[in-house]
DNA sequence: GATGGGGTTGTAAGCGCTTACAGTACCGAG
DNA sequence: CTCGGTACTGTAAGCGCTTACAACCCCATC
């Protein structure tokens, strides 16, 4: 008994625990992880030794002899935003629920997301699975990560034959121009997000589809001359809203791809002494937190609920479980508050 | 040469390295790392072959080999708010672009976060080392994974001698009172945050103190009726707002605790017709990125840099850098809006 | 009583690195 | 010419697990 021995008791490896129940390594790998053919009695002798030596498998270890990880990483455009953060959180809680470790990574652009989705020898034995979010995946991408046994799910995108979860963007779009034009609205202005946000390419494309075919089915169409981009920012959009205010014909309301953007277009708004909801209505997308606060009519989605089901699907697939291969498409829905009223 | 041989070509290692240029395995790793002892010809050929080859050392094998696992955990108390996940974004620039991989941990109450703390056997073989983002935690706590090689950074709070970052929580509150009893108001309330959020105990207490003392300065007392609680959230400060305004004596000016806590007494404010600036004044600390929309005055702090410089610090301490023990004060700034004005 | 098979356990070979230690070669000094 | 030192490189023993395979026991079966 040296004088350390008492001091700090070293960390129990699996040996120790094989030796303390009296059986092989190979029995209390088998018997800590439920494998079967392990006797009832021998199970249960080995995980008492194991709680009261405090044992805990070594991870490192377990992944190096094993080749999975227990490992998800998330891949995110920007972490500091509202709308990622949260999908990020819906994934984080259902991934350490599993006991996965749940890795983050955020990419500036395109280019950087490429860099790491090409690397696929650096992520393959970093990671079991990938949960992408509004992360453009070539097919290729995927199939290569898929070859090296890393399995993906995306939130906003898909990508390969992935699970993912969607929104029906079309039908985001054709709803906020039936509500616009259901008050009473003929002339609607558009604030997108196309502009330098390469990573956002595709729900712009959509959500103006169905606005524009809503828009038709009412017999309108959409001037080309009230469609600018607000960059999926504040001051982008608030930029956006001045040219649409600017112009000889005005709309009387405005379509904002996101509530952030609506947010730069009510600041406009009140920098004109102009009132939302009377003079100019204002619908946007997401019901962000702060909607409410600034009374925004919206159209809602569930984004914690997009992150954790997409981790779900991820963990499922992992799990060996087959998942069909259509996207979820999780719901929307109209929230109706200050910004929007009939026209003036 | 089998079919497969030209199909996919299996993952270089180390190996593989050392035949194609000729050297041990030994060698091809201390070139690779940098270490001293090699020969410049053996080093540049040994990176040129690694290259052709396109080497990437498997992370996990050289984990468990020399026990370090280039990785660092951040925990907080909920990824999905402003504040947090700004924290968060600052710190994972930093960690990922000094090559470490970076772990989330969100823990939604004291037990969750004293269950993750103490199971330092957990921790142990799994990162390097933690940031905690107001994360309370004891100096046990804290030695304890100290000694057993986790090291540690704060912000928010401090734990054992690790190095943190913090503001002046007495001086923002003192800012506070300053600013509006400049304006000239006299009867001034307080939505503070104590409430049952236990993971932000100590900055309530700090932000009070410092505004009690600049109030006094002012040959002012703090009335304790106009001190309500507030939850560091837009709903209870909303209600806390309208227990001030229903008050026989309500106040002329109200601090908030949290940029989030003074929307909600804006909101209020805004139910019961009330102009704020002009009949009420309202001031809020953080900045947060909404702050401008409603025009909000508030006491900026720089929370992207926080998490950046908690990061960094961690990581001079694992490169083996002397820490000074002192916290990092991160900045503070007055940032006048429209919400605040003299006193009516 | 030999045979076969199912259930349980043990043996040992990895997983792909790092690093202590042991060379080896070469040079200048004694 | 010998010796010690320096600079470099190689050998091999881990790191702490997982798992293929072999071995064993026991019982039902022929």
């Amino acid at each position: 008994m040296t004088a350390t021995s008492t001091r700090r008791p070293r960390r129990a490896r699996i040996e120790d625990v094989a030796l303390a129940a009296n059986v092989s390594v190979a029995t209390v790998s088998r018997a800590l992880r439920g494998l079967p053919n392990v006797a009832a009695s021998t199970s249960e002798r080995v995980h008492r030794v194991a709680l009261e030596l405090d044992y805990q498998p070594d991870p490192v270890a377990s992944r190096l002899a094993a080749g999975r990880t227990k490992t998800v990483i998330v891949v995110v455009p920007h972490l500091a935003s509202w709308y990622f953060s949260t999908v990020v959180a819906g994934a984080e809680a259902v991934c350490n629920e599993a006991g996965y470790d749940f890795l983050v990574t955020s990419v500036g652009s395109l280019d950087e997301c490429a860099r790491i989705l090409d690397d696929s020898y650096r992520i393959e034995r970093r990671t079991d699975g990938i949960v992408l979010v509004n992360i453009p995946a070539t097919d290729e991408q995927a199939g290569s990560l898929r070859e090296r046994g890393v399995r993906l799910s995306t939130v906003g995108t898909r990508a390969g034959g992935s699970p993912s979860v969607l929104v029906d963007d079309v039908g985001v779009g054709a709803l906020a121009a039936r509500t616009l034009v259901d008050l009473g609205h003929r002339r609607i202005g558009l604030i997108s997000g196309r502009g330098d946000d390469p990573l956002n390419f595709e729900v712009p494309k959509l959500r103006e589809r169905g606005f524009t075919a809503a828009l038709r089915d009412a017999d309108l169409v959409l001037d080309r001359d009230v469609v600018v981009d607000g960059n999926f920012s504040i001051d982008g959009a608030q930029e956006a809203m001045a040219t649409l205010l600017d112009r000889p014909d005005p709309p009387t309301a405005v379509f904002a791809m996101s509530d952030e953007m609506a947010f730069g277009a009510l600041m406009e708004l009140g920098a004109r002494g102009l009132r939302s909801g009377v003079d100019v209505s204002v619908i946007g997308v997401d019901d962000h937190e702060f909607s409410r606060v600034v009374g925004l009519s919206t159209i809602r989605q569930r984004v914690t609920a997009q992150g954790a089901a997409a981790a779900r699907m991820l963990l499922a697939t992992l799990r060996g479980e087959q998942c069909e291969s259509q996207p979820v498409i999780s719901p929307v829905e109209l929230v109706v508050r200050d910004t929007t009223g009939p026209v003036g």
